[in-house]
DNA sequence: AGAAGTACTTACCCTAAAGTATGCATATCA
DNA sequence: TGATATGCATACTTTAGGGTAAGTACTTCT
């Protein structure tokens, strides 16, 4: 007989922790590296896939595009796609995701503030930080 | 010809990353599902080992313990013990750790904003949302 | 004598996330 | 003719993180 493991324990725990807890579920949505500098990059307003790529050369095509489906499903960014060749696609944030602000600059902001060596670099990027939408 | 590895990309792309983007530090610090609920958990003030497990009950105590230690190499948290028999040891937040308050505030107002049903829950949690320290 | 509390540690396993590599459809450009 | 650009999809592998379970050291309580 087998036993059937119906769930891993892992998300029920999750799931657990993020009914009360407001900051998990932040965490939920935009937990993982590279979902906040998603967003960053696209506060500066909406750009194309390819826009987003070279913005981020660090990040591979799959896991670029995987996340961008998981933002777009969480109601965090908008995709729209005009039907030419080739593919004409851009992403652009979502009303929730624009709310998304106040969290990244208070985290650009410990960032300046705690990073020691880095800390200019941080500053420089600070300048070109849409202040408002 | 062999190609050797030398180290992760993963790694390797993480520190690209966070070189040049704020946000990705502070992910660094804090990212991960558990991190944000363990400073959210001492932003109310010092408390015990115990206290913490008891406060957290999803998590295993590898987690935690792996995940107190990480934040208090970070220089997020500060570990304080008693030579005494039975053990006793206090964890609170740092000056930096402290500094984290507006980052989950921010998150903590989006999540009420934007989580739907779960919204009334995390409004009550906010009332006691210790809002300076 | 033995159970319980405290703050861990260690060993082993499993899963989810991330990386690598390749392919596709179509049109335009050289 | 075939190279290039675009926005993906798919299959396979690796790695980091988390889960389970058990143990430790010492004392106080029952």
């Amino acid at each position: 007989m087998t036993v059937v493991k119906e769930a891993s324990t892992i998300q029920e725990n999750k799931t657990q922790a993020f009914v009360n807890c407001p900051v998990t579920f932040v965490m939920e949505k935009i937990g993982g590296y590279w979902k906040p500098i998603i967003l960053f990059n696209l506060l500066s307003g909406t750009k194309r896939y390819s826009e987003l790529k070279k913005s981020i050369p660090a990040i591979t095509e799959k896991v670029l595009i995987q996340h961008l489906k998981q933002l777009e499903n969480d109601g965090l960014l908008i995709r729209r796609s005009k039907p030419v060749v080739p593919p004409y696609v851009t992403y652009e944030l979502s009303k929730s995701g624009k709310e998304m602000r106040p969290v990244l600059y208070a985290m650009a902001i410990w960032a300046t503030n705690n990073s020691g060596k880095l800390s200019k670099g941080f500053a420089r990027q600070m300048k070109d930080f849409p202040a408002e939408k």
